[in-house]
RNA sequence: GGGGUGGUAGCUCAAUUGGUUAGAGUACCGGCUUGUCACGCCGGUGGUUGCGGGUUCGAUUCCCGUCCGCCUCGCCA
């Protein structure tokens, strides 16, 4: 077999006149009639002209040249010389190209499904069915290579600050709380199951109780959820932990190694990032994970909004969402929030208007209703009824003539979220979104918990082992509802790339705060049994936090679609297309694992896929 | 589980109100072509219109069911 000598990509007018094998697939091929041929020749660091000419070579060769079809898979041994032709701008390689003297076809190729060249217009289904074509387009072995270089740069960031990369088990105990558990029959224990890890959690904070300091990891994460675009069942995640710190110490490791990865990558000085609170987040952008690149910020103008005569501000208003007494003084009261929407340009028309509160609805919203002012005053939309508190709706939002205003009227939750959602949408459709822009933020302060209502118990909004903020130990009993945690999320232009806290490393504190969940001491006690041993047998303050790897590598690469970073992806439905798992097992496997499905035999139904 | 949207040649798409033999580009096959680079020119093969049922003289088109892709709500501590 003949040797590569050389990438593809890799070669330019300094290697002219040197002798170079080449390996790769035939990406496209060119005919010119007896005697010459081109053919473009790929590797996965790009393409190069090889050309057969029958004044240059043997016959026998050109022979050969003229059997090949796209994607075979050839070797070639010839010059570099600079194009006869003419270069070819488009092409990092376009000066030179190979004069073959030998060739060797190492592999015949079917008609390919899909072509890489047109890969990127080709249905997702087709693609995803034959990965190993799609991933050879140069954009896929690009987003591989980015991926591969931010892991590095993990490991190498972390590895120079002293975290050890430590692995835990796949196999685990389920959890109750959080998400869908994905379970494994336990074959030598007849009714049991394993879990498999919605994150390493607990056992990142047990490798701090047992001196480690400092750990990484970059591992794989199973949440039995629906997916969504940002989204996958199984997806990965570099999974950090320290000992002997505070909040500031993890969220400066942090700042570091995102600095250090933009500069790496990007040769882009992140800067300082910025902060904001829970707390105001929800108020400015209805979110926890604002989008600062542009306004449109949100404004609670419910004191005002109570001075109408305006039925639909009046009812939200009335509404009441009980607290942990039963009562709503402890509850939250219903809302009317308002985003002012300057119109310098006039892509917001009365259509999409309208279909604002179709968008609403998907929020359980009623609607959205609008209103702009002109120069006498409101003039469309709900303008009758914001007319006597003009003044002070101009005040309070800021407005200028010609401006519009969005309202959102309800219970707390839905016209804040409602809200936040629709200042994305709305600054999509006025795109304002600035392009190239790298706005990162710390999102601080979060509430520990949240009143669920409907199961009348407090629910751990990130998650049961997050420790209250240094100076809330003492409201966190007392008054739940007010307690802010020590949690950290990171934000990068509207989306979360990072989650974690300061731990609680307190045997009794973790205990309150099962009990403020809803978990009896015997639930505890059986379900996080082994954590409550491990804090008493000599706890240190931990905290950590861990990185979305795939929605970090979306960023970087400019995707907003998570199959894209991931070499073999499952569909919406949990399938993947390529392998056709998940698929039936052989009934001998589901004895000896003791499981018996409930599902009645589907064999008459057609599912042709 | 809910909502939206799509499925026609290997691939990307078209097909009038339900009407004759379901078309085009590309890929593929054959021929021609000595400087192309989305090479070009000529010819050809290729279809269970996702699957199943119904209405109809007649269904890619209308109806019902179902499978699959994508977006989304719920969900994702």
């Amino acid at each position: 077999m003949l040797k590569r000598t050389n990438m593809c990509g890799s070669l330019r007018a300094s290697h002219v006149g040197q002798t170079v094998i080449l390996a790769g697939w035939i990406n496209t091929y060119r005919d010119q009639g007896r005697g010459l041929i081109f053919t473009d020749l790929r590797d996965r660091e790009g393409l190069c002209q090889v050309v057969f000419d029958l004044e240059q070579a043997a016959e026998k060769m050109v022979t050969l040249a003229k059997t090949l079809r796209r994607e075979y898979v050839i070797a070639v041994k010839g010059t570099v010389r600079i194009r006869a032709g003419g270069s070819n701008p488009k092409l990092a390689t376009g000066e030179i190209e190979i004069v073959a003297e030998e060739l060797e076809l190492l592999n015949a190729a079917e008609p390919p499904p899909i072509l890489p060249d047109e890969a990127e217009r080709t249905n997702e289904e087709t693609r995803l069915k034959y990965r190993y074509i799609d991933l050879r387009r140069p954009r896929m072995q690009q987003i591989l290579e980015t991926r591969s270089r931010v892991t590095k740069f993990a490991r190498d960031y972390f590895g120079g600050h002293k975290f050890l990369e430590i692995e835990t088990p796949l196999l685990i105990k389920t959890t109750p709380e959080g998400a869908r558990d994905f379970i494994v029959p336990a074959r030598l224990h007849p009714g049991k199951w394993y879990a498999l890890p919605q994150s390493p959690q607990l056992f990142k904070q047990i490798l701090m109780v047992a001196g480690c300091d400092r750990y990484l990891q970059i591992c794989k994460c199973m949440r039995d959820e629906d997916p969504r675009a940002d989204r996958q069942a199984e997806f990965t995640q570099i999974d950090l932990e320290m000992s002997f710190i505070e909040r500031e110490d993890v969220m400066s490791m942090m700042s570091g190694f995102v600095k250090g990865l933009w500069q790496e990558l990007f040769t882009y000085d992140v800067g300082t990032i910025a902060r904001i609170t829970y707390a105001d987040s929800m108020e400015r952008f209805g979110i926890d994970r604002p989008d600062m690149r542009y306004g449109l910020e949100t404004r609670d103008i419910s004191a005002i909004a109570a001075k109408t005569d305006f039925a639909v501000f009046k009812d939200a208003l009335a509404l009441v969402k009980t607290g942990p007494d039963g009562t709503a003084a402890t509850g939250k009261r219903g809302v009317v929030k308002a985003i002012r929407v300057p119109t310098p340009n006039e892509k917001i028309t009365r259509k999409i208007l309208d279909s604002y509160s179709e968008f609403a609805k998907t929020f359980k919203a009623g609607g959205v209703p609008y209103t702009k002012l002109g120069a006498n005053g409101f003039e469309t939309g709900v303008a009758k009824f914001c007319e006597p508190i003009r003044a002070e709706l101009i005040a309070a939002l800021g407005l200028e003539v010609g401006d519009i205003v969005l309202f959102a009227a309800d219970h707390y939750d839905i016209a804040t979220k409602t809200l936040g959602e629709l200042r994305q949408k709305v600054a999509r459709d006025l795109q304002i979104i600035p392009e190239g822009e790298w706005n990162f933020v710390w999102v601080v302060d979060f509430p520990m918990f949240d009143w669920d209502g409907e199961g009348k118990r407090w629910v751990a909004l990130h998650h049961p082992f997050t420790s209250p903020n240094p100076d809330q130990f003492d409201v966190f009993a007392s008054d739940p509802g007010a307690c802010l945690s020590a949690g950290y999320d990171l934000v990068l232009n509207g989306s979360e790339i990072a989650g974690g806290s300061i731990r609680i490393h307190n045997m009794n504190v973790q205990e309150t705060v099962f009990k403020l969940i809803g978990l009896t001491e015997a639930d505890a006690k059986m379900k996080f049994g082994f954590l409550l041993d491990a804090l008493r047998h000599g706890a240190p303050p931990h905290g950590g936090i861990a990185f979305g790897l795939d929605r970090l590598v979306m960023h970087i690469v400019g995707t907003d679609n998570i199959r894209d970073v991931i070499a073999f992806p499952k569909t919406q439905s949990g399938i993947d297309l390529m392998t056709d798992a998940p698929g039936p097992v052989d009934p001998e496997q589901l004895v000896e694992t003791h499981v018996r499905s409930t599902v009645p035999d589907t064999a008459t139904s057609s599912t042709t896929r």
